[in-house]
DNA sequence: GTCTATAAAGTGATAGAC
DNA sequence: GTCTATCACTTTATAGAC
């Protein structure tokens, strides 16, 4: 004879809850969602939350640290680069070189980003960062540490490559929010632009022109000169 | 003898629930916060929700008519402003004296913007026009028709005066909220923001810098001959 | 208009069977 | 591990006294 029938998986279940939670608390936030919906939507039984997780709270901290994994493997790469790139300045042939060098690759980054804030296909993601600058907790402590920090002192560091002249550190991090802003802005004032630029979404058509724009708007405000 | 003493005020009654619910519905967000603790923090009585709103919904709404209210009062000679100089540019001597003209409207339009938003002062409107974005209820069209959608064209309407040459209107309307992603980061963001610029808050000081910056980046954008 | 009291439905957590 | 059942508490809305 055979032992009982009961489905004795684990893993699968908490893959499950996450996938299921990110979804909802990306949609709706921490309060709106109950830990029933959560279940439900995830075809798990509500009591597993406490059994996995702890409770509703662990359950969201996993939801971000799940996430900081799969960014953090996607970001590396790049910013490793970027890192090696700025630590050996050398290998560009001249000074000019290495400017152009240093934007481009800011370039390629806001692209990236705008691919993550844009484009309706990764919302949870984004939706789940914009929520947790809005009323911070443990959670964000995950994303800054995890990734955000360093993606923002990489930028910075190229701003500084791409400016040699008198461009103070903190000028040059207001420079970085200033350009990300713009990217931020199609996810945090989504509402408000779709209906101002007459869009129903923001597909590939569109995301290609907000990629444009912001090409445009990022290369003219490193390359000017500005003063009094 | 006189009648019962039970107070019978109903303006002020209203007027501290709504200033409350304002309050609360910014800080926590609509599900977060019960009807219990706002009526605790204006001195009233719970019933008095249903009474004077219909319920929490009915509140909410409230809160955001009050403020659009206010917000349009104090933008509306503004707004009335850009759009009598654009219907008029005969009163300019010059074409590039007409150009320098909007792009200074422009610019103190995000000035204001900018104490609207990075200002830790005016915390609760910021915050509630970002969470009405993020799930946009009938609220937001109190917003937007209110308010928003105006400023959006009036905005785009500079830019175009700005930029004689070819620039379409839909991309006048990328450049425009591009322009005003970058002061919306300041409250969207601000968690991050702070943190990677090591400041505490967004007092006069950080709020001076981020205008000058800011000033900086959309002269350069809007100056820029882009394009290849 | 404002109050108290409460109804009706929901919440997260958890004990205990399997 | 997963389930059912339930506890203890909170929620919004509202009936009815004043």
């Amino acid at each position: 004879m055979n032992k009982s029938p009961p489905p004795p998986r684990s893993a699968e279940t908490r893959d499950a809850l996450i996938a299921s939670a990110t979804h909802e608390f990306a949609a709706r936030g921490f309060d709106s969602v109950s830990t029933r919906e959560i279940a439900a939507r995830a075809g798990a039984n509500q009591a597993l939350i406490g059994y996995h997780f702890g409770g509703k709270e662990g359950l969201y901290l996993a939801v971000f640290e799940s996430m900081r994994v799969q960014i953090q493997s996607r970001l590396d790469p790049f910013i490793a680069a970027i890192e090696l790139h700025l630590a050996a300045p050398s290998n560009a042939s001249s000074i000019r070189k290495y400017r152009a060098d240093c934007l481009e690759r800011l370039l390629r980054m806001l692209d990236a980003m705008a691919a993550l804030f844009a484009d309706e296909a990764s919302a949870p993601w984004s939706q789940l960062i914009v929520r947790e600058q809005q009323n911070p907790s443990r959670a964000f402590d995950i994303l800054y540490e995890g990734f955000m920090g360093r993606v923002l002192g990489a930028l910075t560091a190229l701003v500084r490559g791409i400016r040699p002249d008198g461009l103070d550190e903190a000028d040059a991090g207001l420079l970085v929010v200033t350009c990300i802003g713009q990217v931020f802005a199609f996810r945090t004032a989504r509402a408000g632009i779709l209906r101002h630029l007459g869009w129903r979404t923001i597909g590939p058509d569109q995301l290609t022109a907000i990629r444009r724009r912001i090409r445009s708007n990022v290369t003219a405000m490193l390359l000017a000169k500005d003063g009094p």
